[in-house]
DNA sequence: CTCCGGATTCGT
DNA sequence: CGAATCCGGAGT
């Protein structure tokens, strides 16, 4: 199913800092099937949301924000709404957007999206930033036009195409890394194998 | 200041 | 499975 209206124009509300003030696992869940939007360049480039990950430090031992108020982590203890961008392993970007009011300090992983037209792939939240060209001149940025924002532009994910699992590569947080806050759609755009569906870990038992 | 290891990706 | 390659945070 092709999610993305190749040749339509981009139209839809665009989601404000209310948004993502709320609880940061409902606007993670909430997040999923809206489209991400950069203009960069004098082009767009979009995708749709297929994976995302909640980050609810500074209780969660797997968010940055573990460590407390540090330099890195000074826009995610911000006002929501707004682009969290780090570097890693030497060579890639990740993005987040931050939720909650401001003090408090949580945020939303990007993972992958369903590419739009003419956009690389999206499925790994190093290919998001590449693809879309969002490094770390964004962080602390507002999600609003033309640079970076979300857009809802009326699609909703049936119930049943969403999946939660574990977070990707958390194992250094212990029973956090167990916690099920990484939200997919089935997709063939996921960074990793989908989450296993509730129902068939119930028939395994 | 040094050391450790990372919310990753790609090639072997 | 290992390399690439920089940086943040902790510890001395």
């Amino acid at each position: 199913m092709p999610w993305v209206p190749d040749g339509q124009r981009l139209q839809g509300r665009v989601l404000e800092p209310d948004f993502f003030a709320r609880d940061t696992l409902e606007v993670a869940a909430d997040l999923l099937g809206k489209l991400l939007v950069r203009a960069v360049g004098g082009q767009v480039r979009w995708g749709r949301l297929v994976e995302v990950e909640a980050y609810c430090g500074p209780e969660d031992q797997a968010a940055h924000s573990r460590f407390g108020l540090t330099p890195r982590t000074r826009v995610m203890y911000g006002p929501p709404g707004h682009a969290y961008v780090y570097f890693i392993y030497g060579m890639h970007h990740c993005l987040n957007l931050v939720t909650r009011p401001e003090g408090i300090p949580q945020a939303v992983l990007v993972r992958a999206l369903e590419p739009g037209p003419g956009v690389g792939r999206c499925s790994g939240p190093g290919l998001v930033c590449r693809s879309l060209g969002i490094d770390r001149t964004l962080n602390g940025a507002p999600l609003r036009p033309p640079d970076l924002y979300v857009l809802d532009d009326g699609f909703r994910p049936v119930p049943e195409s969403v999946l939660r699992g574990p977070r990707v590569g958390v194992a250094y947080a212990g029973e956090w890394a167990e916690r099920p806050w990484r939200f997919c759609l089935r997709s063939r755009h996921l960074s990793r194998p989908a989450p296993i569906p509730r129902r068939a870990i119930e028939r395994v038992r």
